[in-house]
DNA sequence: TGTACATCAGTGAACGCGCGTTCACTGATGTAC
DNA sequence: TGTACATCAGTGAACGCGCGTTCACTGATGTAC
């Protein structure tokens, strides 16, 4: 999925040459590991090879860094999103399913990211870059909406903003209580993913959209 | 609504006489102030005004303190809950709407119990006491959600145990992206009440379960 | 009612640890001429 | 092509800090007789 555990190039001269590159890596070790609170800013030069005043070239601070590893989690994670929508083809009503499916699947294979953008306590508008990938990502879910309201019967229009936020609801909801990797995660008695395209298919129906 | 700041009982001897809880009350100040993460063992015993050997006395380790507050947390929770669903009355619709209010005006009154539940990363089963209080209170959900079920037509029926777990989600959902107290709430283009309220009627809509 | 004693809750000093951050430094790189 | 020099990335040692945990201890409480 993600270039996560490559590049830990082991011979290097006095400058590494990639540093901020390792540091993030490095970050998406330690948090998928023991949380991101459990990440220190030193460990994370340890992992990388580096003395602990090394990374202060690169961020200001530990909250620096696990801003920049959110944002790189949110560019990653628009990027499934859009790959999963496929512009709504064949019908937006199957891309939707695809959508809440890309939601969950992201939470489960990049835990690492998914806990640096939602549960690492960093504010959402932290950095301008952070602000900006966490808005882009959030337009799929948007766009998406605007598709399928644009299927239920003209008299009772929801606005697009709300199903957004609804999608967007369902799908973190059961992506932080029964998906999580780490020992918070809630057991279910049934699959994630059914829940989640049930739930959204209710919902849908319940705006008068149907598949055709 | 709980009993959080009162009984710091100045003058004491040699004996606290009621440490335990004045750890949970001192825990519960520290989370609202830096989150679960934040929360030290050794500054519950200063705030408690007690050596920082004595909370030691009371709990094996920091995280069994966290999984008591938590379990009252839960137990609150739970109150608040059944307070809200009332059996039901007048109409198990009213009731459900008032269930959902319940739940983000817990996570808002109560930020520490909610974030010490939820999002201080202890296994929901950590204790045996911390299952059995988090369970009851996905009773009463379960509970709400059977008798909801009843009012879908006989022929479609889905089931309470799915029902249940949606509320859940869009109310947890909600909570965690647009409720909780840290920095990471996001800003949301309506009240959060009513985005809750709105998605869980039109969830229902889509069971076929109407007020009347 | 009084005394002896067991139990228990809290003390305070100490420990080792890892963290965040700083500092003057040094080795490598690139560029101007 | 060669040399001088500015810039920059990383060093390593040091600091102060607060944490978790332990230890032998001591003061208070309750109970048996």
């Amino acid at each position: 999925m993600s270039c996560r555990k490559d590049d830990m190039r082991e011979p290097r001269g006095y400058h590494h040459g990639n540093l901020k590159e390792a540091l993030v890596q490095a970050a998406l070790g330690l948090i998928a590991e023991k949380g991101p609170s459990g990440f220190t800013f030193v460990e994370a030069a340890r992992v990388a090879g580096v003395s602990p005043a090394a990374p202060y070239r690169h961020y200001k601070d530990r909250d620096q860094l696990l801003a920049d590893v959110a944002s790189r989690g949110f560019m990653a994670f628009e990027a499934a999103l859009v790959r999963a929508w496929d512009d709504g083809k064949p019908h937006p009503f199957d891309a939707m399913v695809r959508l809440g499916q890309a939601y969950l699947d992201f939470a489960r294979s990049e835990p690492a990211y998914y806990a640096a953008m939602f549960e690492s306590g960093i504010p959402a508008g932290g950095t301008p870059e952070l602000r900006l990938a966490g808005d882009r990502a959030f337009a799929v879910l948007r766009r998406a909406a605007e598709r399928l309201v644009e299927l239920a019967p003209a008299e009772r229009r929801p606005p697009a903003m709300m199903v957004a936020l609804h999608m967007w609801t369902m799908a973190h909801g059961i992506a932080s209580l029964f998906v999580r990797a780490d020992g918070a995660r809630r057991a279910l008695p049934m699959a994630a993913d059914e829940l989640l395209e049930a739930g959204l298919l209710v919902y849908l129906s319940g705006l008068g959209i149907a598949r055709t």
